[in-house]
DNA sequence: CAGACCACTGTGGTCAGACCACAGCATACC
DNA sequence: GGTATGCTGTGGTCTGACCACAGTGGTCTG
């Protein structure tokens, strides 16, 4: 193991393990920078430069001046993080932007499948208000692409929310912000705006359907329809690809 | 917007618009630094702080000493940053822990369909040698239940690995880092660990022999067996809570 | 007395400089 | 020729300093 002695790493180890044990918890604020320093015998960079990851990660705000809303506060905003590490390996071509879509259509035909499910069940009153009226807002006469297609990443996310896995949501919403640099170029590529956000909205339409009438089944197959079709349209079709299972040098050498 | 003048970020967004633009690919070093530092006219302490962001996403690893293989270089290992933000979430509390099983029960269940209808097609072939060399190690007599957790985990892994989403297969990796602790501490309360590992083999033959033979509902269901069983067993079940769509608050102020 | 004003204080944000540990490389020495 | 040794470039860390900012509380003025 050895240990890695780095400072910051120490940095990092005593917030998880004060965030473990309950010491700390969202809301709270951590000590101000030079206290940390000098409670853990490290430099204020080291502490600083733990700090910068947890911010990245969504797990602290920072902010300057003084009063109770000042210094870092343990926030979990899961999604944030998300979207920052998978838009960075996508960047890096860790991620290829055909396995990002493949992976929203699993997660998402397991969503409506989910909510499906719980509609037949019925013992839970399923919530898709949110999700109706956003359909509703996406009806709006004299949308421009960019607006329409923030309420649709909306719609996908309240139906992911409705689901109540906030994992799913957070993974969701990075998905889909690491491609949104190329599902804007798609967009601008397509013969025609207004037929396709027609045929967009009436899938959506047909989604929210299915899961009302707690069709899983329909609603998995509504939804993969939805989702690879607008990505073939766009030239970023998800295509299954190379299951011969060629590795790639990840250039990872830990043991 | 604001643009967030903060020294860091401008490094964040240089290297990642380095990337981008092809100017950084996988495998290349960072210049040094003390060169960074002057090429974007900040201090060296704010390029170090977004490199530790790189480091812990998993974008590039850091060597000291001098040679080609010291610095700062590329390298797309996407499941340690997956990893790192899940157990910190999870710690956190931003994450819970039965939405990260059913996440990954989403995700396998669609690797396993993926998998058997691809084999169902026959113009790919699918390899799963790998996942078979796993389930011949795990048939191992006196295998210790971490090693037999490890060896499991490794199974999935393959799994995921055989069905080309590398996307699937870091988000995987990192759901079970995520909880590790859970797990382990789970199987210590197991009333006999050897009824329960040979009940995870047999559902371990039962996926792969459902996949090899092409039914994705069945190798479907089987993961969804396996996967709810053990957390079930494990007293960290992963039933659907609270479909109400009660909001916690998470301590997001952004517009 | 009420209000506006202002200096103080504590916080993160940044920089510059220094030193260390380490790994490769070139040179000198045997 | 082979080995030993010092040099050099790299990240890792610490210290100290300064700035910008936002509350806080006191002070001054009407």
């Amino acid at each position: 193991m050895a240990e890695d002695r780095r400072a910051w790493r120490l940095v990092l180890e005593s917030v998880e393990s004060d965030l473990l044990s309950g010491r700390l918890s969202p809301g709270d604020r951590l000590p101000p920078e030079r206290t940390l320093a000098a409670d853990l015998g490290v430099g204020r960079s080291s502490v600083r430069e733990a700090l910068r990851v947890l911010e990245v990660l969504g797990l602290v705000r920072t902010a300057v001046g003084s009063g109770p809303s000042s210094g870092a506060v343990i926030v979990s905003r899961p999604s944030g993080g998300m979207s920052a590490l998978l838009r960075l390996q996508v960047a890096a071509h860790g991620f290829a932007v055909n396995d990002i879509v493949r992976t929203r259509l699993a997660l998402e035909a397991a969503v409506v499948a989910d909510l499906a499910d719980a509609v037949n069940a019925a013992s839970a009153s399923v919530d898709l208000a949110a999700a109706r009226d956003l359909l509703s807002a996406m009806e709006a006469p004299g949308l421009t692409d960019a607006e329409f297609l923030a309420l649709d990443q909306r719609f996908h996310l309240a139906l992911a929310e409705a689901s109540g896995n906030q994992v799913i949501v957070a993974t969701m919403a990075g998905l889909r912000d690491s491609i949104e640099h190329y599902v804007r170029v798609g967009a601008r590529q397509l013969p025609s705006w207004a037929d396709t956000s027609a045929r967009l909205m009436r899938e959506h339409r047909d989604i929210l359907a299915a899961v009302e009438s707690g069709d899983a089944t329909a609603a998995r197959a509504t939804v993969r329809q939805h989702i690879s079709g607008y990505y073939a349209e766009t030239n970023l079709s998800p295509r299954t690809p190379e299951l011969t299972g060629q590795h790639r040098d990840l250039g990872l050498t830990q043991p």
